[in-house]
DNA sequence: GTCTATATAAGGATAGAC
DNA sequence: GTCTATCCTTATATAGAC
């Protein structure tokens, strides 16, 4: 196990955080190395390019995107299947690092389109898609099962300014995702 | 009525266009106004500087959905007036500009995010969901009348390789959009 | 593993002629 | 309304010392 602190890793928290806020194009590598304490030739060192920063970001969630595919492949077809792929996927969203990634790939996906993480993301947030939807089913219950989806990333931005607490918005978040998924 | 392809017109098109393909950011100046088959000079006879463009194409957007908010609170906060938004709203969307525009403010969030232009459109959206929905329903119907627009949008993307007609789409999104908010 | 120094390119923006 | 020419700034990336 790594250290969580050396360098490799603090420049990977530093520019994702910086990637959401102002945009990939708009942080310059100078500023990342300027928070870091270091100068621009030292990330150079640890990531080729500015690129390799953001697909070294995308590995861990995509393997953790790819295992919950296998899982989900590996169960019988059902709408329990489905109702649990949901939970699993809100779960791993709590953690704050999944969570961010998701938000850089929301936030920049133009600035992204052309990179390669962007379509290894796209392609396994497309498989997932396809273990919880029947290509039969109706074109309502299709949508249906994609907006579950996005129920569970919604409830972090549709409830600004409101009192309920994280942990209610989540649950919020979970119920209309299964009512959605269907199959109760 | 000003000419459609006036050069103002056509700086506007094609840098939605690219701005939509290849980010805000990574679209330069030049790109396009040799697209456009001119200077980069040019250009800023037309706009004072590249966010203005950007200010320019919202413009409309905005006054749309503006107009869509005072109608909406003029009505009577009936569900039948909620579900007649929903209908109004993505009536508006087969509109390619208005799409565009929507596709540009989704894609680019993040480079975007310090411009005048995105603080306005995030205020009438605000406005706009404030009208269809309660702060005092329980957090699940509001996220569901959130998810109801979310569902407009999604079936842009959600529906790629299906063989359904762009007609049959829309119509699904709608119902599924109908629903969400409720009030049947 | 990090530094200084520099190469090289491209960006947004302006001045002034036509 | 569009051009040429240019300014100024910033960016990614590299070379080579320590």
């Amino acid at each position: 196990m790594s250290d969580r602190h050396d360098t490799r890793s603090r420049i990977q928290e530093i520019a994702l955080e910086l990637f959401i806020e102002q945009g990939y194009d708009k942080t310059s590598l100078r500023e990342i190395a300027e928070r870091l304490g270091v100068t621009k030739a030292a990330l150079y060192y640890h990531f080729p390019t500015k690129d390799d920063i953001v697909n070294s970001l995308v590995e861990d969630r995509i393997a953790q995107l790819h295992a919950l595919t296998e899982w989900a492949s590996s169960q019988p077809r059902t709408a329990e299947t489905r109702r649990q792929v949901i939970r699993m996927y809100a779960e791993e969203l709590h953690d704050t690092k999944a969570h961010q990634v998701m938000q850089f790939f929301e936030r920049n996906q133009a600035a992204i389109k052309q990179m390669d993480a962007m379509k290894r993301m796209r392609n396994q947030l497309t498989e997932l898609f396809d273990t919880i939807t029947d290509p039969n089913d109706a074109l309502t219950e299709q949508l249906k099962s994609s907006l579950a989806v996005f129920a569970i990333h919604a409830s972090l931005f549709v409830f600004r300014n409101r009192d309920a607490t994280p942990e209610q918005q989540r649950e919020a978040a979970l119920t209309v995702a299964l009512e959605l998924i269907g199959g109760d």
